[in-house]
DNA sequence: ATAACAGTTGAATGATTGTTCAACTGTTAT
DNA sequence: ATAACAGTTGAACAATCATTCAACTGTTAT
């Protein structure tokens, strides 16, 4: 460990000054990365693509994916306090959709990277 | 468990007929997780967000990030096996920059998202 | 040759995370 | 009241993953 804090030296200072100097201030990095995390499990992935087709709820979403309501109720909790869906009560059943259409916008451009 | 493959029953079968048959084709999802994986942890995204604004070196990646040589090797490895980011040895140093310009596309979006 | 430095690699470790399980709440119907 | 079903929750478990450490490769300069 050095100056720096890590185990090297810096070999272009001014590159390194430079890009320093554009860095974003706080830490909207972590915010970035926490957004990608909820986009970054198949099983997530899979429920907020069928969420941007329609509204649904638990069961048809576990009958959807194959899975237990518990396992899909856990994932979309996450999904919730992320702020990607939301979800409304009528009855026994509840009901959730997407936070609004910036999801869908991000999945049109996933799906255009990964299909080029 | 029931028919179904999960421990509830199928509330709304039009709804749920209706998204089982937009899906699409094969395993997009787990392609489409892995890419945003990439994205999901602060390390990688800083790099990404580095390598936006210029070329760099594994040294000043270093130095920028306050990180080990080998912490930051291991994460371009990660960044460059999901072809986000590509390396080109000059001497004994190797430069890495961005695989292409979708890289800067999904960082702008992504800001967007958070900052609203 | 050999020293010095940039970078890579594999195993190990600790932390994070997705699913399961069992118990629970809330609503509807009998 | 009570049974039945939709959904939630917390603890436990297994799997995944980011970083560290030590040893290694490749290139340059002495």
């Amino acid at each position: 460990m050095n100056q720096f804090g890590c185990d090297c030296d810096m070999i272009h200072e001014e590159v390194v000054a430079r890009v320093r100097a554009q860095m974003p201030e706080g830490d909207r990095f972590s915010g970035l990365a926490n957004l990608y995390k909820l986009f970054a499990d198949r099983t997530r992935v899979r429920l907020l693509w069928a969420l941007a087709q329609e509204d649904m709820c638990v069961c048809d979403l576990a009958v959807l994916l194959n899975m237990t309501k518990s396992a899909i109720s856990h994932q979309l909790k996450s999904l919730r306090l992320g702020n990607l869906v939301k979800c409304e009560r009528q009855g026994k059943v509840v009901y959730y959709s997407l936070a609004d259409n910036h999801v869908r916008d991000i999945f049109a451009q996933g799906f255009a990277h990964i299909t080029e």
